[in-house]
DNA sequence: GTAGGGTTAG
């Protein structure tokens, strides 16, 4: 366009700074940024937007927070969604407390948070292990009018599967169906997913039957949960089927899909195969990583060909491929094993000196290997060091504690809300939180499921 | 025809 003499208009700017924020290269949408300045395109919210989430998943906060006030310097206005991008890293970090304010500061600004952002609220709180929090910001969206739906439902689906309540999660799921939720297929991906956590195998087959049989068609995303699954359950020629399916229905693998499988194989100790697989995804333009390397590296190691890990490691440095902790955690567990503990400490120098470390899992592995060679008191220093590292390590967990909550009256609200006394189920939640006592998780599931069944009318969901 | 929420490899 640009050679024919044609100026792009902003919505094909836009597009192609999406794209390029996409694929991790923010830089260079930022360049196109003054590209667009100078031929008087001037970028607009959406222009900003792209790149501050953009910037948050490549870059960083503080990158992205710079281009939040660049923004207003060049009048350009913040909007809702300029809001939810940064109530959502918030999230993704886990900084919940921050998040909030970063809630309230949305409605300072004069927006009221909708859908995306309760959402990604309740999410939130749910990774975090919050469920009070997140059945509290549930409530307070149906106060405010608006409906839950497929994602706050998928969000509340995965906090169940990580509780191990499976049975829960499942019944959830049909309930929620006969209520008029739609369930797509990350409701599925996430129950199959629970599943095979779980060693459930054949029931997460029979939700992957049920999905298909449904009309539901799995995206790569979703292939990936079931080849994953297969794999962890040892089953990776079974995941190699489901693969070759993939390749049928005309669906292009991502990196993970040849990652898992490669995983798949060196977890069942066969190293050959796994190389067998990389060497034919390689010939059909797989680019491996970091990851495709550490998997490769654990294989090799848990095969017991060192030699192979250490030459294949040698050989990705010298292609200047880039590596990580992991990479050399991997390594420097081995070494401990081995009690090859020079080589360890050799190896932890290195990845100090391109500043990858040590983190816990490096000073968990050369305690290991320090006290298995009788060298206690050098185990103990860093031990010490551990300690400065992640405090939390060995204290207890005190999420776990909260967690436990009041047997009372959480069973209390369990009961009313088997008996569907939801409202009386509120009063004493609301009891309970004047006396300051928290709940345990099981209650706030029920108080969640009771907030599902309110929902009167069926919201479209896109 | 452009931006924001749920599943997601070591």
């Amino acid at each position: 366009m640009r050679a024919n003499g044609m100026v792009p208009d902003i919505w094909t700017y836009n597009t192609i700074v999406r794209g390029l924020c996409d694929e991790g290269k923010v830089k260079e949408a930022i360049s196109l940024r003054d590209e667009m300045e100078s031929l008087r395109v001037m970028p607009d919210e959406v222009t900003y937007n792209t790149l501050i989430d953009g910037s948050f998943q490549w870059r960083g906060s503080a990158e992205a927070f710079e281009l939040v006030e660049e923004m207003k310097k060049m009048g350009v206005k913040l909007n809702a969604v300029t809001h939810n991008i940064m109530v959502k890293w918030y999230c993704k970090e886990g900084k919940m407390d921050e998040a909030g304010c970063a809630m309230a500061k949305m409605v300072e600004s004069g927006f009221s948070p909708d859908c995306f952002t309760y959402n990604t609220m309740i999410n939130g709180y749910c990774k975090a292990g919050n469920l009070k929090e997140a059945f509290k910001m549930m409530d307070e969206m149906g106060r405010k009018g608006l409906k839950a739906d497929t994602f706050t439902l998928n969000s509340i689906v995965h906090a169940l599967c990580e509780e191990k309540l499976l049975k829960e999660a499942y019944a959830l799921t049909v309930n929620a169906a006969k209520r008029g939720y739609i369930l797509d297929e990350v409701t599925y991906g996430t129950l199959i997913m629970g599943y095979f956590k779980n060693d459930q195998t054949n029931k997460a087959m029979k939700l992957w039957d049920e999905m298909k049989e449904k009309g539901i068609i799995p995206s790569v995303a979703t292939y990936n949960t079931i080849i994953r699954g297969l794999c962890h359950s040892l089953k990776t020629d079974q995941a190699v089927d489901k693969f070759n399916e993939l390749l049928d229905k005309g669906f292009a693998p991502d990196e993970a899909t040849s990652n898992i499988i490669i995983h798949g194989y060196c977890l069942e100790g066969a190293a050959e195969k796994a190389f067998l697989f990389y060497n034919r995804m390689v010939e059909n333009s797989f680019k491996p990583d970091v990851i495709t390397c550490n998997i490769l590296l654990r294989g090799l190691c848990k095969a017991g060909m060192l030699d192979k890990a250490f030459s294949l490691f040698n050989t990705w440095i010298i292609k200047g491929k880039p590596v990580d902790a992991v990479t050399y955690n991997t390594l420097i567990s081995v070494l401990c094993k081995e009690g090859k503990l020079d080589e360890a400490f050799d190896l932890m120098t290195e990845m100090e000196g391109k500043k990858l470390g040590p983190d816990q899992y490096t000073y968990t592995a050369i305690i290991g290997g320090l006290t298995h060679a009788g060298r206690t008191e050098e185990a103990e220093k860093f031990m010490e060091k551990l300690l400065e590292t992640s405090p939390n390590v060995i204290s207890e967990d005190t999420s776990q504690i909260l967690g436990s909550g009041d047997m009372e009256y959480s069973e209390q609200i369990n009961n009313l809300c088997t008996q569907r006394k939801y409202k009386e189920a509120m009063k004493l939640f609301q009891e309970s939180e004047q006396k300051g006592i928290s709940l345990n998780k099981s209650a706030y599931f029920k108080l969640m499921d009771g907030l599902l069944k309110r929902r009167k009318s069926i919201s479209k969901v896109a």
